[in-house]
RNA sequence: GCCCGGGUGGCGGAACUGGUAGACGCGUCGGAUUCAAAAUCCGAUUCUGGUGACAGAGUGCGAGUUCGAGUCUCGCCCCGGGCACCA
């Protein structure tokens, strides 16, 4: 065999012996089936260390399941509608279109230079018509159900470029190109009603065992669903009340205010007589609709000039208009408690509003709250009957005595709002509907799906070209036929990454998805970042019930475990253009290969966690690999192997380790995920392996041979073009992909002796040897013996011995 | 601001169930090889004191629980992800 380590032979070679042989398209058959998914990428030009990270990740759980004999499919395809491809139109004067068929095509080839065992004959682009076609009949068969829904909803409004802003588009609330104050307009917009799935979504995330704690707390927070009372505070001089929601009723006795959204009906009435407040009520629409710029705004309110009635006191109440309240949340009024929420604290210390202590501290005193509020649970006080109760005893005899009059009522709400489907946007997936002056929005009739994009078309920055289109957006209308026009709004780009998982079982189904799906779904393995936490998983676990529901899947659930990736750090920081620290993973792989570049992704940190890049790493992986590949070439070298026979010294010694190295590369890849410890522990084999002699005993020659060939099947999922061309050389047939994973042999495991660790008072003092079976008095007399214990012990009394079998004897004196 | 993570040598990280802190790799230093260099190989490498055996300190900061805490509890600081039109 060749003496040095040549990966750019070495890789084409393999590769070509790959497709010679079909090695990854996969169909169903009598095995277990393992389906591990990586999430798709968005073709942005060229592939990011972040690409390489999650997808080699991917690759070296599929390989491992193959390896296992599992039936492995690992798919790969394009999320190819997005904001980019427009931007990229406006700069370069390209089609999305083109633009976005071009990086497929670069990132493709770059996918396969990396050697991930991909079938793709399944690839899926979201852009083309075949695919969101299936969508649009989604969308179709929702709206037959009363699923989605038209209502108005703000978007951010450029008015020099005459366009609908994303909220990445508004910086420090202007235009990103036009430099213009972005104003928020209300426009209708078609909604999913995710809500009613809200329980569903939330219960069943107690089933989901294979993913990440975080990731469950996230998705149950943004759920969201809380019990609480709904009351009518009623407005003096007014007939209709003030509906507020609460999950506090037992601070109730403690409401000194009330605050509304700028949008509120009330608020409307009264800036029609009272220009100030009309605007105040603007500027609080100025600010974005970005949650995050809501609640760090500085608090600003505009007293009205009316009083809404406490419904226990009967205590006039001042009615705020507020920046931090939304109509869209809730009833947009709330009720302020400033002495038990943080906000109304802040508010009213700004705005000189009393602050009444209601829930008494954990002594049973009115709290402290000269710094701030309190918002603990406790036992009421200045609340006059309801005095002494807890949070649930205040709840029911408050709920209990409203709802006796009239004015309350228990209400289970969600946080979680409906899902907001219309874009204004061009490249994106038409909404079939046609509006017509009569019959109002129709859905596309099923037969004239897809509604196909106009692709032939360059966007210049002023909003989307398909309104301009007469040929797009003129049409019948298909219920009574008169002349209407199409929507020209298209889907948020989140629909397609919603189901494309289901549709890579079955990518030339007739249909959304066939019976493929109940094959090979639920995903056995997903792998992405952790952004995507909480939108992307939440609307795909949405996606797989209304695909249940309409009776096109059997699974409730869509992703069995979730493995969530850390971000790839340079200097500490994300890569990024703008910051001059990005490293090209095109670069690398021309000059270390692929399976340096993958080993170092894999060793440099665990998957969940982020990784800092390392050039002076990189080299060290792919010395690593030049050893391996040296080390192989000296055993092949040193001539004719017998079957491994040691029983006992150096070669019972070297096979226990081979075998305890088996045993946790095992765990690590098929469990815990560790691929970092996985390489970490067969470095040390290969060290060990590297000090025996150039031509060692026979017998040796043997441990080595059985070593190098477990190291070998160990190491091909992370490094898999180098380890089929040394399977070969170990005189192996075939693909190491099609070999067995190795298992450890439990007699090899076995030790006589054991090294414990004996402390005195905690503090590690000496190491001893002890035979493997001694018991408890053995090791604690044997502890006591040591020299340097004894020395520590200094004649003092031993109160307590601590033995833990085959880990450590601790003394108390 | 709210929700969710993270913080360990000069650096990336290991320590899985409360039981030897620093595996493995990088870097650095010393040595071998070489005319010389690269490559490769061997050794050392948490800090402080000591020739050494060894001793003391040490896992963001401050408290606590425990025979024993990087790991558990409470309070803080800093960094990252998400916050509904980036994907």
């Amino acid at each position: 065999m060749e003496a040095s380590y040549r990966f750019d032979t070495i890789e084409s070679d393999v590769q070509q012996r790959w497709d010679a042989a079909d090695a990854f398209a996969v169909k169903a058959d009598d095995r277990e089936k393992f389906y591990c998914l990586s999430m798709f990428p968005y073709p942005s030009g060229k592939l990011h260390m972040g690409h390489v990270r999650n997808y080699t990740i991917g690759d070296v759980i599929s390989r491992y399941h193959r390896m296992c004999g599992r039936n492995v499919l690992q798919p790969m395809g394009w999320d190819a509608f997005g904001l980019p491809a427009e931007n990229a139109a406006i700069k370069n004067g390209v089609p999305p279109a083109q633009w976005t068929r071009e990086n497929i095509a670069a990132m493709r080839e770059q996918l396969k230079q990396l050697g991930f065992a991909y079938d793709w004959s399944r690839e899926i682009a979201t852009c083309d018509p075949s695919y969101y076609r299936w969508e649009q009949w989604l969308f179709i068969k929702l709206f037959e159900k009363g699923l989605v829904y038209r209502k108005e909803s703000v978007v951010n409004w450029d008015p020099v470029d005459q366009t609908v802003l994303a909220n990445e588009q508004v910086v420090d609330g202007r235009g990103w190109r036009s430099g213009a104050l972005v104003e928020q307009r209300a426009i209708p917009q078609w909604f999913a009603r995710i809500t009613d799935y809200a329980d569903e979504l939330l219960d069943d995330l107690d089933g989901l065992d294979g993913w990440p704690e975080a990731v469950k707390t996230m998705q149950a927070n943004w759920i969201g669903r809380s019990t609480g009372l709904e009351i009518d505070f009623a407005v003096a001089g007014h007939d209709a009340p003030l509906t507020v929601y609460t999950t506090r009723p037992d601070t109730l006795h403690g409401a000194t205010y009330m605050a509304l959204a700028a949008d509120h009906p009330l608020v409307a009435a009264a800036a029609d007589a009272d220009p100030d407040l009309a605007v105040f009520c603007d500027e609080c629409r100025t600010a974005g609709t970005a949650e995050a710029d809501l609640t760090t705004r500085e608090k600003k309110g505009y007293r009205l000039p009316v009083e809404a009635v406490h419904p226990l006191s009967g205590a006039y109440l001042p009615i705020y208009v507020a920046n931090f309240v939304l109509m869209g949340y809730g009833t947009g009024a709330v009720m302020s408690v400033p002495a038990h929420d943080q906000r109304d604290w802040e508010f009213a210390t700004a705005y000189d509003l009393p602050i009444v202590p209601v829930v008494a501290d954990a002594n049973g005193n009115a709290p402290d709250i000269s710094e701030g509020a309190v918002a603990e649970k406790g036992v009421l006080v200045n609340s006059g009957e309801d005095n002494g109760l807890d949070f649930e005893a205040a709840f029911a005899a408050i709920a209990d005595r409203l709802e006796g009059r009239g004015i309350a009522r228990r209400k289970t709400q969600y946080r979680l709002r409906d899902w907001g489907l219309s874009r204004q946007r061009y490249w994106g997936a038409p909404i079939p509907i046609i509006h017509c002056d009569d019959c109002g929005p129709v859905a596309v009739p099923e037969a004239d799906l897809p509604v196909e994009l106009p692709e032939d078309v360059t966007p210049q920055g002023a909003g989307s070209p398909l309104p301009d289109m007469p040929e797009f957006v003129n049409v019948d209308c298909p219920a009574c036929g008169k002349a209407a026009k199409r929507e020209t709004d298209t889907f948020d780009t989140f629909m397609e990454s919603s189901w494309y998982f289901a549709r890579f079982t079955c990518p030339d189904a007739n249909a959304m998805i066939d019976e493929r799906a109940h094959y090979w779904m639920a995903v056995d393995q997903y792998i992405g970042g952790i952004e995507h936490a909480i939108l992307h998983l939440l609307y795909a676990r949405f996606f797989q019930k209304l695909m249940r529901d309409l009776g096109l899947a059997v699974h409730d659930e869509p992703f069995k475990a979730l493995l969530t990736q850390g971000m790839v750090l340079k200097d500490g920081a994300k890569m990024s253009k703008s910051k001059g620290n990005t490293v090209d993973p095109q670069a690398l792989i021309e000059t270390y290969g692929a399976d340096t570049v993958r080993l170092f992704s894999m060793f440099a940190a665990p998957p969940d966690q982020s990784l800092e890049w390392s050039d002076a790493g990189v080299e060290g992986a792919n010395r690593f690999l030049n050893r391996l590949w040296r080390l192989v070439a000296t055993h092949v070298a040193a001539g004719a192997v017998a079957p491994a026979t040691s029983a006992e010294g150096e070669g019972a010694e070297l096979r226990r380790k081979l075998h305890e190295t088996i045993a946790k590369v095992g765990d690590d890849v098929g469990r815990r995920y560790t691929f970092n410890t996985a390489i970490a522990a067969i470095m040390e084999l290969v060290n060990a392996l590297g000090r025996l002699d150039d031509t060692p005993s026979a017998d040796l020659q043997g441990v080595r041979q059985e070593a190098l060939t477990a190291i070998v099947r160990m190491l091909a999922p992370i490094a898999p073009h180098i380890c089929d061309a040394l399977w070969r050389e170990l005189g192996h047939d075939g693909l190491v992909m099609n070999a067995d994973w190795p298992v450890a042999d439990e007699a090899a495991l076995v030790r006589d002796t054991l090294t414990l660790v004996v402390q005195v008072n905690g503090k590690v003092r000496a190491r001893i040897e002890v035979p493997a079976d001694a018991d408890r008095d053995t090791v604690a007399a044997a502890a006591v013996a040591d020299e340097n214990v004894t020395r520590h012990i200094d004649g003092q009394p031993i109160k307590k011995t601590i033995v833990v079998p085959g880990k450590l004897v601790n003394l108390v004196v």
